[in-house]
DNA sequence: TGCACGATCTCG
DNA sequence: GAGATCGTGCAT
């Protein structure tokens, strides 16, 4: 199994939000423990004019990474409590990202960070490169279903309803 | 400087 | 069904 590089993160979202599904991630920590948890949930945020993703503000200090090419993490904090964990694609100054969801046995994205100790210090971070968080391609073949993306009402009719949210099937 | 609100989850 | 809890963006 070969850790997935930048050139497999830089490209679309739309394309690479289901190719996440089933690839392996590795979290290894300080007391160098690692866990490895299948990606089974995804869901794509692409660029300025996405009114669901963040980036329709504009480029902000928040925002700044997701400008970042791909291949780097997103990390945010939503609700005053769940950090979001968010990889993003596609090429340098086209802000888009995939926001983990669900993990085999991690059901949810506010719960799948705390189980992997995931904080605001790992946003930014490259996943090619980093020792403490990267995935792995384990040439899994899986199918999988397509609805709308979640918690995003205010997103208006389009953006709210376009089925981006990926699920691998059992 | 203040305020409303959110890519969530838990408990009752 | 409501509360926890705080960074962010936008109004003042």
């Amino acid at each position: 199994m070969n850790r997935l590089d930048d050139a497999f993160f830089q490209r679309d979202v739309l394309d690479l939000a289901p190719l996440l599904l089933g690839k392996t991630i590795v979290r290894k920590f300080d007391d160098s423990s690692e866990s490895r948890f299948l990606i089974t949930e995804t869901e794509a945020y692409k660029g300025e004019e996405d009114l669901a993703c963040h980036a329709s503000k504009g480029r902000t200090p928040r925002t700044e990474v997701m400008y970042q090419p791909g291949g780097c993490l997103y990390v945010y904090l939503i609700y005053g409590m769940y950090w979001m964990l968010n990889i993003v694609t596609g090429e340098k100054d086209n802000p888009q990202a995939v926001l983990i969801r669900g993990l085999d046995a991690v059901y949810g994205p506010g719960r799948l960070t705390k189980k992997l100790q995931i904080d605001k210090s790992f946003n930014g971070e490259r996943l090619q490169t980093s020792e403490r968080i990267y995935l792995l391609n384990n040439d899994l073949k899986c199918d999988y279903s397509v609805a709308p993306r979640v918690g995003i009402d205010y997103a208006g009719e389009y953006w709210r309803d376009v089925p981006w949210r990926f699920t691998l099937k059992l």
